[in-house]
DNA sequence: CAGAGTTAGCTAATGCCATTAGCTTTATGG
DNA sequence: CCATAAAGCTAATGGCATTAGCTAACTCTG
């Protein structure tokens, strides 16, 4: 019996690669016991639930999208900024349309696993944040702005990925014009 | 052996509700045939499958959505319009969170049913559309600016509902703040 | 280098769920 | 009043997650 030489991290890996090709729903435990090779009960030494592997793989989804986030944001301010950011954000959510879904999963509260995933949010809240440093925006305004940024990125996103933009329109230019519109709304943020 | 007298009509209801209160993953034949007072099988000569009353149940809540956004948007334009849009566009998500979250079902094309769902999506979309009519904005870009639109209150929802705005300030405050910013987005489209 | 202990993997079994087949009983329409 | 369609049932199948308990492979220490 030769051993697969399976680790957590590795299971993690296969469950994101999974989510992506065959969607949130088709991550199985059976799916990936077939792709490492193993039995299906051999996972649960590496794993403790396909909740758990769902919250994990979540958790180092957003992890990821925040990595990218914050290397498009670095070094640009304002609209530039705010471009870079947002065309990262679609980005990845192309890319990985399995993976940003997962990314949005309603974390449970109590659970340590799930702190680690509402850590990770923190993080792409705090580079979303941190690109309106540029924009005149009040400090008791700025998670008001932030939440309407996301909103707009996430929307978009989740419209577009999800099939609910029927019509056979650009999608990039219609999220070009949308950015410049968040910027307009931005500048002109009220104190 | 008395009968029950179900209908498919009946069957999307309590699927509606059973959604509501159990979340989309609770939706299972075995909580509806309980709830309807019948063994499971029996669901099966109102409806097709699973899959089906998920559909249908995403139709009926889209229609539903379509409807109180009509209710909403008359008699109004503009600014007043908007305000009012969304804020029926949000009580629906929150009142209901369920159907909410099943209007956004990504439906798979070449089905009969799906053609419905889309059809109901539609419905949604011409409301929203019908909304910017009071701004300044060319036809060829009234698409860009609904969706954007539409980008934005969808994501605002979703990530409220899903718990995606941890921070403890009011919802309500930073979306009415966001429906500012998009009224001065929408007021400034460039033509 | 040998043996003890830990650990990865296995098979077998349980229970929940969706689905299908085929039967029985109820309603309905001529 | 009977014939047919429809609504409900039981029984059976197969996929899935999970648990229990076994065995073989690494690892670490003496």
């Amino acid at each position: 019996m030769p051993r697969a030489g399976l680790t957590r991290d590795a299971v993690v890996t296969l469950a994101l690669e999974t989510i992506d090709e065959l969607g949130v729903d088709g991550l199985t435990l059976a799916e990936i016991a077939g792709r490492a090779g193993v039995k299906v009960p051999s996972l649960y030494k590496h794993i403790a639930s396909l909740e758990v592997l769902r919250s994990a793989a979540a958790t180092e989804a957003t992890h990821e999208l925040a990595r990218e986030l914050r290397a498009a944001a670095v070094g640009v301010s304002r609209t530039a900024a705010l471009d870079s950011l947002a065309h990262a954000y679609r980005g990845y959510a192309l890319r990985h349309p399995g993976r940003y879904a997962a990314t949005q999963r309603a974390p449970l509260p109590g659970e340590a696993r799930e702190e680690a995933h509402a850590a990770a949010a923190a993080e792409v809240q705090q580079v979303v944040s941190a690109t309106l440093r540029g924009y005149d925006i009040a400090d008791d305004q700025l998670i008001d702005a932030t939440r309407a940024l996301r909103a707009a990125l996430h929307g978009f996103c989740a419209l577009e990925n999800g099939g609910g933009f029927a019509l056979p329109v650009s999608m990039s230019q219609s999220f070009a014009r949308m950015i410049a519109g968040l910027d307009r709304m931005l500048s002109t943020w009220p104190s």
